[in-house]
RNA sequence: GGUUGUAUAGCUCAAUUGGAUAGAGCAUCUGACUACGAAUCAGAAGGUUUAAGGUUCGACUCCUUAUACGACCA
């Protein structure tokens, strides 16, 4: 296809010489895919060369039509339409072209002049919740961005950084210990992130009633919530983490062995992968080191109090904190540490990043301070941002119970699937687990068209209830579905097969 | 205040990146079924692309300003 646009390109550009006596710039030579209603499979809008022909539109197009039927075995014909010219490409040559296709194996690349060694980082999690409606539309994103830029030939990687540390992980420790009575994910029948989501949101329960409680002794609310002693003791086991403390240690490694479980389920039953797993718990460090070297060089500050800043005022953006005065370390502070690693380990000339567009201002601020930094691949960060996945009732909020369980979605839709293919009641000749298969195929579909159909960043609405969201959706896919399977090459094959041994017998 | 995003049919979204008459689904309206795959099919209607300027052969798309809604940074 690429070499049949050149073909033409190099053709129009001879014609024009030809005809006119003059170079086509490059820049005005651009084909588009012919409409529909119109003979031809390449157009040429001819508006662009008036000027530098000094003849009007048709009689250009015109023109240079004539000169390709006659000229270039490839051409068939033309037409000319105001200022298109429409070309008609020979039988022959798509012969040709449809016999090299098929001769390639399938997935072969086909390249675009992107980039070459590509890192994706999506999904990301927390350790201490379950993924939710939202991971989900950054998991389908990322995953898809990889596979297509795969497709164009690059190397790429699929990371994920994993968010292991940190006060919320230990706010999950601390009501486990207070609540959990030892119970495990076997135990208790849970899948392990699940769980440590229950411990989280019951350390968020106690800790609201401990603020209750101490405003009731009559306690200003900003101070309850600082001296409530959950919150406490969740800091101190943060400082405790940091020191190595090998009791929280073994029980924060247990917890997120757990969680790791559960998340792995999940990434299997959505049908996404990764090659490479960050832990900011093992990059944390490394980022304290890029800020050490920013000091040296001379391009971040200290503070009175030895805090550590950048001035971004140049780049239209504000001072931003790279380091607490009491040495410990910000967000920013392990993405310097992530992307050198990730620079280490991969070499990219692309490294996109696929987070929320909360985070777009901090995106810029680590982009514009590993420029700082005078890192090569600074320029090479690209953030895919994308909108919130909003509900009927508002922003989801973990905190506040109103988050879609991505487990929980995926059994819903599959359920969805099977009640719409069991009320159709075309199931005869499928065992058990090809209806499962079925039923989650077709679920899993819909869920995913549903939110890869909206441009990434708008945000967008989930609606369980509107008829034109998501059922509308997965009953579409369903039908289109259904005929692809009925019709797909191993049933035909079976088909085909079983005929020809009763018409043999 | 600063940075940044969005605004298109009643609703949810497209528009090949500046090209030909702005398209789909749902909803609505008209017509077609006595369980023949009607959760269907055929068709219709629905638009000053938030507003006002500008750039040019040509603007939903680019620029300026305004309005509305949102996110983030202090």
């Amino acid at each position: 296809m690429q070499q049949l646009e050149q073909t033409l390109k190099t053709a129009l550009q001879a014609a024009a010489q030809a005809v006119f006596n003059q170079e086509i710039p490059a820049a005005s030579l651009v084909l588009q895919p012919t409409r529909k209603e119109f003979a031809g499979s390449f157009t040429l809008v001819t508006f662009p060369l008036t000027k530098a022909f000094g003849k009007g539109p048709e009689q250009i197009g015109q023109a240079l039509g004539e000169w390709l039927k006659a000229h270039v075995p490839t051409v068939s014909g033309y037409n000319v339409v105001k200022g298109f010219l429409n070309i008609e490409i020979a039988d022959a040559e798509w012969l040709k072209l449809f016999g090299e296709l098929y001769r390639q194996p399938a997935g072969t690349p086909v390249p675009t002049g992107g980039p070459q060694r590509v890192v994706v980082e999506y999904s990301s999690p927390n350790t201490n919740k379950p993924l939710h409606l939202g991971h989900l539309r950054n998991n389908f994103l990322g995953y898809s961005v990889a596979e297509i830029l795969k497709a164009t030939g690059a190397t790429v990687t699929k990371a994920n950084l994993v968010n292991d540390r940190g006060i919320h992980i230990c706010k999950s420790m601390i009501a486990y210990q207070r609540f959990g009575h030892g119970e495990t994910p076997e135990s208790a029948g849970i899948k392990g992130d699940h769980l440590a989501g229950k411990y989280y949101v019951l350390f968020e329960k106690h800790y609201r009633e401990e603020i209750k409680q101490l405003e009731a002794e009559g306690v200003a609310n900003e101070i309850a919530k600082k001296q409530a002693p959950l919150m406490l003791e969740a800091q101190q086991m943060l400082q405790a983490w940091e020191a190595g403390d090998e009791d929280v240690m073994a029980l924060w490694h247990r917890m997120n062995g757990w969680v790791y479980d559960g998340f792995n389920a999940t990434y299997a039953n959505i049908g996404v992968d990764f090659d490479k797993f960050y832990y900011e718990s093992g990059t944390y460090l490394l980022g304290k080191e890029r800020v050490e070297e920013g000091l040296q060089k001379g391009v971040f500050f200290k503070k009175e109090n030895g805090s550590v800043w950048v001035d971004l005022q140049a780049e239209g953006l504000d001072e931003k904190l790279l380091l607490r005065a009491d040495g410990t370390s910000v967000y920013i502070t392990q993405d310097l540490g992530t992307a050198e690693l990730k620079y280490q380990d991969f070499g990219y000339d692309s490294s996109i990043y696929v987070i929320a567009d909360e985070q777009n201002y901090h995106m810029q601020v680590l982009q514009a301070t590993l420029k700082k930094l005078g890192k090569p691949y600074a320029e090479a960060i690209h953030h895919l941002s994308y909108g919130m996945v909003d509900l009927p009732s508002g922003k989801m909020k973990s905190r506040e119970g109103t988050v879609v369980d991505a487990d929980e979605l995926v059994k819903e839709v599959e359920e969805a699937a099977k009640a719409a293919t069991l009320e159709k009641g075309k199931t005869e000749g499928l065992g058990d687990e090809e209806l499962t298969q079925l039923y989650h195929t077709l679920g899993l579909g819909a869920l995913k068209y549903y939110l890869l159909k909206v441009d990434p960043k708008k945000r967008m609405l989930f609606n369980p209830k509107n008829r034109c969201g998501l059922r509308a959706t997965r009953v579409r896919l369903f039908n289109i579905a259904t005929r692809v399977y009925r019709l797909s090459a191993a049933r035909l094959w079976s088909r085909v097969w079983k005929k020809s041994a009763i018409s043999a017998s």
